[in-house]
DNA sequence: CGGTTGCTTGCAAACGTTTGTTCAGGGAGG
DNA sequence: CCTCCCTGAACAAACGTTTGCAAGCAACCG
């Protein structure tokens, strides 16, 4: 019956009533960072208190939807499981708590129709930025995808992939080094005959394509023969296609004495192929990777392997993206045309690595 | 000079413009489920057209602000790099993806505070549901936290944690016959002192302790010696602390022939370890794990674990979720007061397990 | 003492949807 | 021919913020 003034507002309006303010005056208090705010001591400690007192947070869409932004970035990756992602993935998620941003993600599973089609439902959910895990786009093809993307949002990065193409920042290892490193490695220890062991079953690995580049260019330029019967590619992630592979190459008239091969996750199945099959590495196979995955370090026998920075490399790609963000808010900052971030990466040594043994037919 | 009617909508207004309809009329085109629309079919193609046309997307956020939905879910995961979290993570978003549902993801690096200070700012963000992964929370404490994140959000699923304790809906493996499985084979296997590795670097993992509690009723229940000193926490996640563990082992004066290790990452160090140490799995030692992670296949040996069904477990606490946001809003169901959800394990035998050597010392 | 300045605060208009209610028109039945 | 009902579509009110603009008010200077 005595009903009082209004009932009790949602949101603001409760605050701004129990405070004896305006909502506007609660507005500013609550968003101008704290000390330049355009409103007096005492009103700002009576509307904290209100606040404090209501619980009150801030509804993020009605916020969004006045300021058009979210504090939310996308992340596009190509396995959620692949410890390269994961790993980069965590370092991601750390530099965005830091900032107070939110990830939102989602798996192409190594699909790069996948990966455009999820570009174009973000695009719809209006992220603040996007940001492109791993090495499903191909170079040629997607220019236009990325560029499209380019335009929804502000802002891409993408790591592990390809150079820049449209304008997005691209993160990357030096691929071609880390491929001079493990070979130079090998050739130092005595090998002559080394294969290269890729990924076949996901067509248009640009990383897939390079490092078989660079280890062709390697070879070349070395004088030693490209055979093209020591590259082999995997047909499956499995266990039975790393055998079968393997066989193909110690079945050679000629059998390499060590692989390359082209990541970590195919590499240690390569060294449970060979454990099957009796084959002892590194004493009569040696085997290096790439990548440096957490498990390289903990298999029998440990994993020689060419170490990607990750961390650096995804803290890099995350805070670059929001600092873009913040930047293009200040003073629109028109981006660059090509940018290509390379991260030189090293050797780890291991045990999975020997000098060829001597060979037994002269 | 000749501006014709209005300039052009931004969003809906633009495309009910093209159409020459009103904007309600738009929205409950696109709204209404095909078919049962309460708008005429010449309209419907009219405004199909249009929205086409002009690639309409509708503002998620003003969609939000008034529906008080966003198809958002949010996952508080212990660890993004740990398979099992990595496993789960990839059919929870397969399933989501599935019913057009995002994923708003954060860690809380084994951090039971953090998990619950996440839960609030994922409780400012109004996800539509919440789904908490790992063996952080502990059993005791959080219990408020739950209840009040039960109240800010209608739904919350946990997985691989503890029983359900205020409403929630719990999946959980069963891990006391997991450990029954385990160590039945091991005495099977003739196996009589049992070690048991867990983790000791993660205060209050339910799974540790309910693990532990496990495997010293199963002895007792088998007339087996509970001795303490073959109960052992492993300090940290290193190596390191996994050599320093088995040594403290072997050390005994009655060593085990075999070793229960809590989960499949720690068992996987152990085995590095003990290679690292001369001593050979299983001849010298057997290892069963617990998990069933995809390296545990890949390891040299191949690990001996308890496979946990990790793919059936995260589609169906995705879906239940999914459901029970959908089923909320048809007819307010209250839930029932304690829901927990059991799935069976199963053991699968590879390596790394085998009958132990004979005594010698009679 | 009046005008100007500077500081605080309130008003109201967006932002782009969804949805209850109203309205116009047309066909059928009395 | 009038009335009633039914269908299809428009009107307008929310949802909870942010923010440009204006207004109140005191003090200060001339």
């Amino acid at each position: 019956m005595t009903r009082e003034t209004a009932p009790r507002g949602g949101g603001i309006r409760g605050v701004a009533q129990l405070a004896g303010v305006s909502i506007s005056t609660v507005s500013r208090v609550l968003n101008e960072k704290n000390g330049n705010a355009r409103v007096s001591e005492a009103t700002v400690a009576r509307v904290r208190s209100a606040a404090q007192q209501l619980r009150y947070r801030p509804n993020p869409w009605a916020r969004s939807l006045r300021t058009a932004q979210t504090r939310t970035i996308g992340v596009i990756t190509f396995d959620l499981v692949h410890p390269f992602a994961a790993e980069l993935l965590r370092v991601i998620a750390a530099a965005c708590h830091a900032h107070d941003y939110h990830l939102l993600v989602s798996t192409a599973e190594y699909d790069q129709h996948e990966t455009w089609a999820l570009c174009d439902i973000l695009s719809a959910d209006r992220v603040d930025g996007v940001l492109l895990l791993g090495n499903v786009l191909s170079a040629q093809a997607g220019r236009d995808d990325m560029e499209r993307l380019l335009q929804a949002h502000g802002q891409v990065v993408t790591i592990g992939d390809r150079p820049s193409i449209a304008g997005e920042l691209s993160v990357l290892v030096d691929d071609e080094y880390g491929v001079r490193l493990a070979l130079e490695h090998l050739l130092a220890l005595g090998h002559r005959r080394i294969a290269h062991v890729g990924i076949g079953y996901h067509a248009d690995s640009w990383e897939d394509h390079h490092r078989l580049r660079a280890y062709r260019g390697f070879l070349q330029a070395h004088n030693l023969q490209n055979d093209p019967a020591l590259e082999v590619a995997l047909q499956g992630s499995d266990l039975e296609a790393a055998s079968q592979a393997l066989r193909s190459l110690l079945d050679l008239a000629h059998p390499p004495t060590a692989l390359f091969v082209n990541n970590d996750a195919t590499a240690i199945i390569m060294l449970k192929a060979a454990a099957l099959s009796g084959i002892r590495v590194p004493e009569a196979l040696s085997i290096v990777g790439f990548d440096d995955i957490g498990y390289a370090a903990m298999c029998i026998p440990g994993l020689t392997t060419v170490h990607q920075p990750i961390d650096q490399m995804g803290s890099y790609a995350a805070r670059a993206l929001l600092e873009a963000i913040d930047g293009v808010r200040v003073a629109t900052v028109e981006p660059a045309a090509h940018r290509t971030v390379i991260f030189a990466p090293t050797l780890v040594v291991r045990e999975s690595s020997a000098p060829p043994a001597p060979t037994l037919r002269g």
